[in-house]
DNA sequence: CTGTTAGCGCATTCAA
DNA sequence: TTGAATGCGCTAACAG
């Protein structure tokens, strides 16, 4: 049985709160008791139980990073890593653990429920979703990140819909007009139905403007749906790379998926970008790695992470927070061409 | 003020206990009762405090993953990546949320001491470390990956002293005698001077062995004190492209070491294999779509990760586990010649 | 099936 | 400077 507070005192002759002034608060307490109580703590190899401690101080120093995807799909994403840098940077600086809170079998709310936690940042959850009434509920702080910015909800992302048009606008300009386009499909956990795929259709929402601009069908645009990893890039590549009549171009909605094109391209024997274009969104930070270096819409994950973190951690102390627009820059490398 | 338990027992006319049972136990309880405090609990927005739960329960649902560096230096390492989707399998499968757990403030012990875990999993910490005699202190069932297999220490991981030897075999066999190394170099954040490079120190032991065999004096070895990312292999890559005499092959201890020499290499017009010839370790997902494919000792991040969670998930049932040694296996592709 | 009671281990206010 | 008392919110024997 471990040593509780209790015994602490009784062995060195004190208070329950003189031991726990020992640990939180010496100055309160003399040089000499401090002394005693540490040793005997120390003999009897005595730790402060941190759930305790918790309950009576209601804060738990930690935040969590509610992914609405399992664990195995998320560390697949370099994406998803560079936010979690970013998170990082601010949990090193103040102190705070970081939670990684998954659908508990399949169901998110059972996680909201059981966090252990000061606050939350939450990826790809927007306004509507039935989670968020459970933070209320909780009275949880949370910022979210690529949701959609509302009422009374913080926010950290780009433009997704302005950054995808800007993206198609460039293909188009090139001369494309037969484009493959790789989505971001996401297995649903939640328990009503949610999907979660808020950036998927804002930048659909871009395509479709930057088509009608040049006289494009959207309907023309040939749509895989793909997961965010490298193995779901690679057979929608075998797939595109099979049809009689091959588009000219392929848009991953996320770089890793660009990854898989380029290596059943090279199986295939087919060039890029003079068999085919590849562009990508995120610009981790292999994207300008391979050959040919991949063109991008680029937003950097770790100051969406790093922002949205720090938010949080005001809006923990009280204080009154914004959304935050960041800027996405297209970034023009060898992997698309005109034709 | 958020309501209690004792607000709903109030309000729905009842006992804690029977509310407590219409949340934890419904068949304890009559299906009215059960409506009425539900309803109740619903209209309150009553949620049940995980802490309190934890308090009373003694656990705490949650295992965490300690790591002695920083959460920005863990996250641009892929096969850690790969680790924690292992953990996360399991976590997934046992309903289990995971905690990253990182030096607070830089000291690993008051991490430690504040975790709200039922269990960790720790990374490259080995015996005779102090943190160790925290975890006994606290009570804390543990697995270790990348440690040392000793008494009472349940760890996880490949031979590394051997795979080193194996992988040097090769490349001495190819006839290379000019040979660079980049290390794990890891910022330490220890409280009392604990290296955590116990991977690289048993590395070092086997590529001595293998330059002993082959009759190379292992003080010719170009050490490159790197640290386990793009950039300072990139940075390393340079300082031996800026060589007068070059080294004919550059071993990376991770494959994201060896990424960064590609870049460097291609920018300065260097051929791999020709111009130089690179191996790594890990085998991360990235290392066969790179051009040329690289050569590098494959262990897989994803097992250890799923053995070492599933290990610390029969460790806290009070289960018996035993140590397990993970095989590797020198994968050889077109990133290494013979000179 | 439901209520009573006693913890879980610690922080903290108020007296002494 | 120290100690007694109270509360944090919930669970779980045990009794009814």
């Amino acid at each position: 049985m471990r040593a509780t507070i209790n015994d602490i005192a009784r062995k060195a002759g004190v208070s329950k709160t003189t031991v726990s002034f020992a640990f939180n608060n010496p100055s309160k307490i003399s040089k000499e008791t401090f002394d005693r109580v540490m040793r005997i703590a120390d003999e009897l190899g005595y730790v402060p139980d941190p759930v305790a401690r918790t309950l009576a101080t209601r804060q738990t120093g930690a935040i969590g990073l509610l992914l609405p995807q399992s664990i195995q799909e998320i560390f697949v994403n370099p994406h998803i890593s560079e936010i979690l840098r970013g998170i990082g940077e601010v949990c090193d600086r103040e102190g705070l653990s970081l939670g990684i809170l998954t659908p508990l079998k399949g169901v998110l709310s059972q996680t909201i429920r059981n966090a252990a936690v000061d606050g939350l940042i939450t990826l790809g959850i927007g306004p509507g979703m039935s989670v968020l009434e459970l933070f209320r509920q909780r009275g949880l702080p949370f910022v979210t990140i690529d949701g959609a910015p509302a009422e009374k909800i913080v926010n950290v992302g780009i433009d997704d819909e302005l950054s995808a048009e800007r993206l198609m606008d460039e293909v188009l300009a090139r001369g494309h007009r037969d484009i493959a386009i790789f989505t971001l499909k996401n297995v649903t956990l939640s328990d009503n139905g949610d999907h979660f795929s808020l950036t998927n259709d804002r930048r659909f929402a871009g395509f479709t403007r930057a088509c009608e601009r040049h006289g494009l069908a959207p309907e023309r645009l040939r749509v895989y749906h793909t997961e965010v990893t490298l193995e779901s890039g690679r057979a929608a590549a075998r797939a595109i790379l099979a049809e009689p009549k091959r588009p000219t171009a392929v848009i991953c909605l996320a770089d890793i998926q660009a990854f898989g094109v380029y290596e059943e391209c090279r199986l295939a024997g087919v060039s890029i970008p003079e068999g085919l274009s590849v562009v990508g969104f995120d610009d981790v930070p292999l994207a300008q790695l391979v050959n040919p270096p991949l063109t991008t819409l680029g937003q950097s994950g770790f100051l969406k992470g790093e922002l949205a973190a720090q938010s949080l951690v005001e809006l923990i102390a009280g204080k009154t927070v914004e959304s935050k627009a960041l800027d996405a820059e297209l970034i023009v490398r060898g992997s698309l061409r005109s034709v």
